[in-house]
DNA sequence: CGCCGCGTTGAAGAAAATCAAAGCACGTGG
DNA sequence: CCACGTGCTTTGATTTTCTTCAACGCGGCG
């Protein structure tokens, strides 16, 4: 069976089961390609759909009344998008492409119904959205209580840190797809003083601005800078996923007993 | 049956069976009383309970390097503590309180018992979470993209906002017990700046600066300073429940069936 | 009383925004 | 192959916003 990039990033928390394996492949079924820049959705259209990224790099962002945007996360292969909106009937941010990219869509509904299937796959899908809070915390701690040569420092060093955990090779020197407008809007910057900033790094040999993105010279360096504490994304949740393991074999027994019984 | 603070917040999304409250009100079974400035835990200790408030406001936080602290979220009665460390064994941040305040510790694991009985509560926590990620998001907006003045206003608006969801009376000046250095902390600012930032406000008769709090005197007009825009907070969540409440009647009836058969 | 936590005020300085103008890479069409 | 436009980056000069430092006020409480 062809692993898919969701069932992966779901195989970095636990082993699966065969069924818990076609139970996620189903949710991504029908791949599509988006060109760079395009627009997915805005702000405000009605939310009917998740999305799983399997190619390329996508964003989400929220346009102000006075003209300026907030970028809220960058999207990379195996993420999910959309989760948060959940409980909403409307799109709380707009999602645009850094990069070609390919994206399947999944109605909402569908997630209820993996739930009610997989109980693993329910907690593991729990643990993705406590992860991306812990990501939209740190994010909030860069904005909070950090210089701007800290903030982009850090910003960088966590996709970075991310990317490790697909299959995106980060021992060399890791080009980002981001241009300094992104960068600007994501740090609550001015793209001038991005671009003095990323200036600044260059000189120290920690980074190298190139057309339309940046290439990290020296990770362990800019983590330094950053004072970056990678804790945040380093889940710990083997105890967890032993009790949902075991809560399901009860389940199931459940079920076997009752149907064995049906059938004597 | 008493009516738990936690199955008031639930009752908001959705009309529950016997059987779900009883399941909720195991989470609050225990409330436990702390003193206003309690610390509850640090960053980096082993996270192994959630916590409901009862009464009393809480805020999680994490202190910099440089002394500085971040504040990252604040809790009224009826929200529920610790959900984004679902997938990690310690504590990302810390949790300390604002008010003299009541609380009930049940531990992670009962999550996943609660996800494995009832559908229903496991699709409303999900919905939680995702609008605490609303939550989180909002305020990042606030911190990358609006000045001062928005930045208090929105921050005070919210809150009221949430306020008006549980049993609190927000018809008339509303206290919120919120010193100047929480403010300052939660947004990004220093002390001082907050301190004149609030002057202005009082002079325009939006709020007082009360002793240890704020009185929001004017909400309406703080809107529309903040530009606020309550849709993250507005969740419309009929189908997807309706969605959930239809699984699980499949599931007690495959059950229920199932006994049927093995008891003929 | 005297101390402590919190709020207030003024003056000076730093960080980042804004404004305005070029520069540079890349693709497109003549 | 070159001219041209467009999107992104770079740079300098100026202004704004917010921070820092330092001091003082003020109410509560042992």
């Amino acid at each position: 069976m062809h692993t898919s990039c969701i069932i992966k990033h779901f195989e970095n928390y636990s082993p699966l089961t065969e069924r818990d394996r076609t139970l996620l492949a189903s949710l991504e079924k029908s791949p599509r390609a988006y060109a760079r820049n395009s627009v997915l959705w805005e702000q405000g259209e009605p939310s009917r759909h998740f999305y799983t990224v399997s190619k390329g790099w996508a964003y989400t962002y929220r346009n102000m009344h006075d003209g300026t945007r907030q970028v809220l996360d960058i999207y990379v292969p195996g993420d999910i998008v959309g989760l948060r909106e959940f409980a909403f009937s409307h799109r709380i941010t707009g999602l645009a492409l850094l990069s070609d990219a390919e994206l399947c869509a999944f109605p909402k509904t569908r997630l209820t119904d993996v739930f009610s299937q997989s109980l693993l796959l329910c907690n593991i899908f729990f643990m993705i959205a406590a992860r991306d809070q812990a990501i939209l915390l740190e994010r909030l701690v860069n904005l909070g209580r950090r210089s701007a040569r800290e903030k982009v420092a850090h910003f960088l060093v966590e996709i970075a840190e991310r990317l490790k955990k697909t299959d995106v090779d980060t021992s060399g020197n890791l080009r980002l797809p981001l241009p300094q407008v992104l960068l600007a809007d994501a740090l609550g910057l001015s793209v001038v003083h991005i671009n003095r900033t990323l200036k600044e790094l260059k000189n120290d040999n920690l980074l190298l601005p190139t057309n339309g993105g940046v290439e990290l010279l020296n990770i362990k360096a800019l983590e330094e800078v950053a004072g970056f504490d990678p804790g945040y994304l380093e889940e710990n949740i083997d105890d967890m996923l032993d009790h949902a393991r075991e809560a399901q074999l009860r389940i199931d027994a459940a079920f076997t007993n009752a149907d064995d019984n049906s059938e004597e």
